[in-house]
DNA sequence: CGTGAAATTCCTCATGA
DNA sequence: TCATGAGGAATTTCACG
């Protein structure tokens, strides 16, 4: 991960589908070269995927939404950080600092979906007091990458 | 967007360089009209670009962290989102519901660069009452794509 | 670690159904 | 809207500096 690399990877982040010969002219390294450093950080995990950013509207989830919540006393972490992956509807889930122990963002089409994904998170059995916030406009709206299909 | 440009998003998502002809062959459709219709969804906006997902500790920004806020009562929020908009740490601000109006999630790559990032956002002359999250570790952690330099 | 050229694969585009 | 096929690019590989 040298400053080439690094070049390289702004380059992609911008257009992956950018020839390796236009990559090569404009950080100053030969097709092959720049093939080979993408290769290694392919392998190496820098890169995790080549993929594409959607416009989540067009997919039908118009609306942000932010859980916060505590799990219940007895509840199991290693149990729940489970039943909450592979949730279509749950692009994020950080365990945070604070009051408020979880973070969930998720995108759904409607308010309604909103209730089923609460629904299901309280399925799970950890679901203690917890919190909605809805987004109502985004002044910087962040990368959407649609979920793949299992 | 009907049904087979929705798998067809699946499978860019997964993997964006995956041939015409591989994507074809999964969906059933010749290579020229994959091509097609990749065309057309990124003619309407639906695809707005092809890039990479990135590991953020690789590239030195190991610290994912979300910032709640309200303005100060004076405050302009049109200013206000333009003063973040570029912020190369900021990877979401959103307007939302709620007692904190506004929620920030930014990366940074240690802790004394929250305090740089909330003194840059201060000097917008915006921040009123403000209160700082640290994410310990994700269940989902959602994708990370890095900033293209300008 | 980088290069250049050969070999392969892929994309593009015009045409027709 | 989709499929076919030919021509032109791009990617990939590899022996060498």
């Amino acid at each position: 991960m040298d400053d080439m690399d690094r070049r390289i990877i702004g380059l992609l982040a911008e257009d992956s589908r950018r020839a390796l010969a236009d990559i090569g002219g404009l950080v100053g390294l030969a097709p092959s070269s720049v093939n080979e450093r993408i290769r290694r950080m392919v392998a190496a995990g820098v890169i995790r995927r080549f993929t594409v950013e959607t416009d989540p509207s067009a997919l039908d989830l118009p609306l942000l939404v932010f859980l916060r919540l505590v799990l219940r006393p007895e509840a199991d972490a290693t149990a729940f950080r489970q039943a909450i992956a592979g949730h279509p509807r749950i692009l994020e889930c950080h365990h945070v600092t604070g009051a408020w122990p979880w973070l969930i963002k998720l995108r759904v089409e409607t308010v309604a979906e909103i209730e089923v994904a609460l629904d299901q998170i309280r399925a799970s059995g950890f679901l203690g007091q917890h919190e909605t916030t809805i987004a109502l406009s985004s002044a910087v709206a962040g990368v959407f990458v649609p979920a793949t299909m299992p």
